[in-house]
This record gives C-alpha cells, sequence and structure tokens, in this order.
DNA sequence: GGGGTCATGTAATAGGTTACATGATTCT
DNA sequence: AGAATCATGTAACCTATTACATGACCCC
C-alpha cells in the first residue's frame, strides 16, 4: 500500500506546493523553503533539494519552463508544475493527512532497549531529557508568538501547535515513567536493579 | 554535535545490545530481532542488518569470533561486542534518553502545507484519520495485554506505552484541530475556504 | 522427487549528504 | 584590492533497500 509514488521526499511535496502559485527556480524555492520557515517541518538541504527537483522531472510531476540568464550570473532554470504533478501533490498531502504511519522516533528505539542501563542512571538521565523538553517547549511557543505577532494567521501554524501538543505529551509520559521506577512499593527499580547488582533507587529528589 | 556517530543506523543499537548478552551470527540476531518484536520500534530489514554488521566491524564496535559450519548449512560468522563497542552502546543509550531529537514526521509535513487543501476537505479527511489513530490504539492496547499475558514484565513494553500516550495526544490534537475549522463563530473554515472559492464548511457532523 | 520455505548471504541499484567549484556582489 | 558572502550548481561518496543466488530441510 504504501511508497508507490515515484519520488518519496517529503521535500518533493513542499516544492510542489510551492511551484503551485508560481513558476521557480531552484535557488528560488531553496530561499523560501527556508526564510518561510519550512526546514523546521521538512528535512531540509541544499543537495538533495537539486535531487529532488531532477526526480520530480524525470517523473514528469515538473517541467522545464524557461532558462534564463540574468546579468553575468549562471543560467537559471525554471520550472513549473505540471498536470500530473498537480494531481499528485493533492493525492499525496490526501494519503498524509488520513493515514496515519507508522514512524520510528530514536527515543522509541532507546525506550525498547531501556533495561541494559541501570535504573538509577535511567531516572537521572529522564530527569535531564525534561529539562530539554522544557526548552523545546518554550522554543516553539515563542516561534508560534513570533510569527503570529508578524500577522500570520494562525492556520500557517498548525504544525507547531501539533509539535507542542507532542511535546508536551511526551513530557507527562516521562514524569509517569519516573514515577513508575521510583515509586516506594510498587516501583520497578528494585527488580530492575538486580539486573545491575545496583543499590535500588530511592525516592528522594535531591539529586541532580 | 549530532551524527558524529561511526555507526548511526539504529538497527546496530539492537544489535550491540543483543550482543552484550552473549556473541551471535547475523541470522541469529535477525530472527531474534524479529521474534522478540524489536522490529515495531527499529526499523529492520534483512539487507540492512548485513549492512550494519560490515559498518560495526569496521568501527571495531563488534569482531568476528569464529566461523563455525553445521552440517552442510552455509558457514555461519559468529560476532561478539568488543570493548569498545560495549562502552559506545551505553554512550548512545545515554545520549538518545537525555537528549529529543528534533524529528520530521510525515504527518508535521502535511500540516505545514495544509492550506493547500480546502477546508471541508480537510475536515473529512481528518475524521477519517481519527478512525485510523482508534485502530492503532486498539492493536497497540492489543500487544501489550498479550504480551503482558505471557507474564513479561511491564518493564519491556514501555515503547508501547509510549506509542500509545502518543496516539491519544495525537488524537486529541486532531479533534481539537477540527473544532476550530468548524466552529460556528470563530472557525477558520470561512476565511480559510475564501483561498478556494467554496462554500464554508458547517457544523453538521452528519458527513462522512 | 518436485515444490515450498528456511537459512544464509552477496550484489545491484537507488536515495541522500557532503564536499567541491566558480563567477558576482558587497563590505572594509 | 582583498575578504566575505551570495548565487548556482555538479560530483563524489555513503547509506539503505531490493533483487538475486544457492544449498538444506520438510511436506505430500
Amino acid at each position: 500500500m504504501a511508497e508507490r509514488r515515484k519520488v518519496g521526499n517529503l521535500l518533493a511535496l513542499a516544492v510542489m506546493s510551492y511551484l503551485t502559485q508560481r513558476p521557480m527556480h531552484p535557488y528560488e524555492l531553496s530561499r523560501t523553503l527556508r526564510e518561510h520557515g519550512d526546514a523546521r517541518s521538512i528535512k531540509f538541504n541544499h543537495g538533495s533539494l537539486y535531487m529532488v527537483v531532477g526526480q520530480l522531472v524525470k517523473a514528469g510531476f515538473i517541467a522545464e519552463q524557461e532558462t534564463t540568464r540574468e546579468g553575468q550570473r549562471p543560467e537559471r532554470t525554471v520550472y513549473a508544475l505540471t498536470d500530473s504533478g498537480r494531481q499528485e501533490f493533492r493525492d499525496w498531502m490526501r494519503e498524509l493527512v488520513e493515514y496515519p504511519r507508522h514512524e520510528y522516533p530514536h527515543f522509541v528505539a532507546a525506550l525498547s532497549l531501556i533495561a541494559a542501563l541501570a535504573p538509577s542512571e535511567v531516572v537521572t538521565l529522564l530527569r535531564r531529557r525534561l529539562d530539554r523538553l522544557t526548552e523545546q517547549r518554550v522554543e516553539t511557543r515563542a516561534v508560534i508568538d513570533d510569527t503570529l505577532g508578524q500577522g500570520v494567521p494562525a492556520l500557517f501554524l498548525v504544525e507547531e501547535e501539533y509539535r507542542l501538543a507532542m511535546l508536551e505529551a511526551e513530557s507527562a509520559f516521562v514524569e509517569r515513567f519516573i514515577e513508575q521506577i521510583v515509586h516506594p512499593e510498587t516501583g520497578w527499580g528494585p527488580m530492575w536493579a538486580e539486573f545491575h547488582g545496583e543499590p535500588a533507587p530511592t525516592d528522594e529528589r535531591e539529586q541532580s
């Protein structure tokens, strides 16, 4: 069902999206993407952009429209979205919104192997993580307020709101997890610590 | 700061983790990973495993221990974790637990470009997404109960609990988002719909 | 004893990232 | 006038996924 897309890199989605509005040349796309802050949501780097443009041409989703030269600068090739590209774009968007994908975040990998670390250490690390999560929340909140302050409608910031919601949920999870480890009666600490020949962690919060 | 790791694929983390316990040959790793259900948390496929093993050898984190042959089966090479590998494993784990990473989920990409679809269509798609999210929650819950039922301690299922927490948070977010679009007075629908020359969506729930 | 599927890997291809290259503009 | 930065791309290198290969065991 998945990944029969001719071009799978999400950067291609952004490219097609911008070309919906008007033809552009790659460098313009690059600048626009960066200025518009899309790089926060879609992994972006210079080289990949040219690669993706090439793939889109080969797939027939965009086409070279003209090659212009301005002053003594190198030639710039301007690309336009084709009809098939416009269709691919809408279809892909629909799929992304309707179907949740199974993804593989790094934290999940670590969690699945977490028993390999000693519980007391894990608690320390998780507390530090909580601080980092808070920082990210503050930063994201700042991006939102900042952009709203510039008069951008909130609709164009839903992805940041989503990020925020996920950060909050993760924080809550981590807090619960810590509790589960250190809880004096029912905590996993003692059983877990046995794997490691280590003293069970206590409930004091003095550390870190 | 990131990705100076000699081997970056998370599959390598799982490999090192298993080799912590005893030396194994690749096929055994492959089977163990699949049976143990790690494939739900770490992207896995046959080819990548051999690649990763090769990279780990080159980096000095694992070493060929012996080459055995059993009956007329092809030779199997058994690998063991080196000291440097053991250290890399713990260090990597610590990093993963302490530092949240900026990831790029597919849904975020779609959200960042969501204004390109008509609001009424988006509402329909989001409602379908909610159904899918519910399915995934049910499935994850089943995996957890099932595994617990086999006597596995809950500690080894935290990653599934995490997944569950994220699914719930996402569902909540999507519900709020729908409300923001269709809310009779303050909804984004009308403004949004203007981009599309389309009638503003109403608040009736009859559709879908 | 021929047809699956298990066991075990290698090789070919495609995808993505980093490094390199080069003329123009701007700053000091 | 030399240094830094912008503008624009190409090429080399890694990584990851898919396809291919091959002998053993198992079922009917």
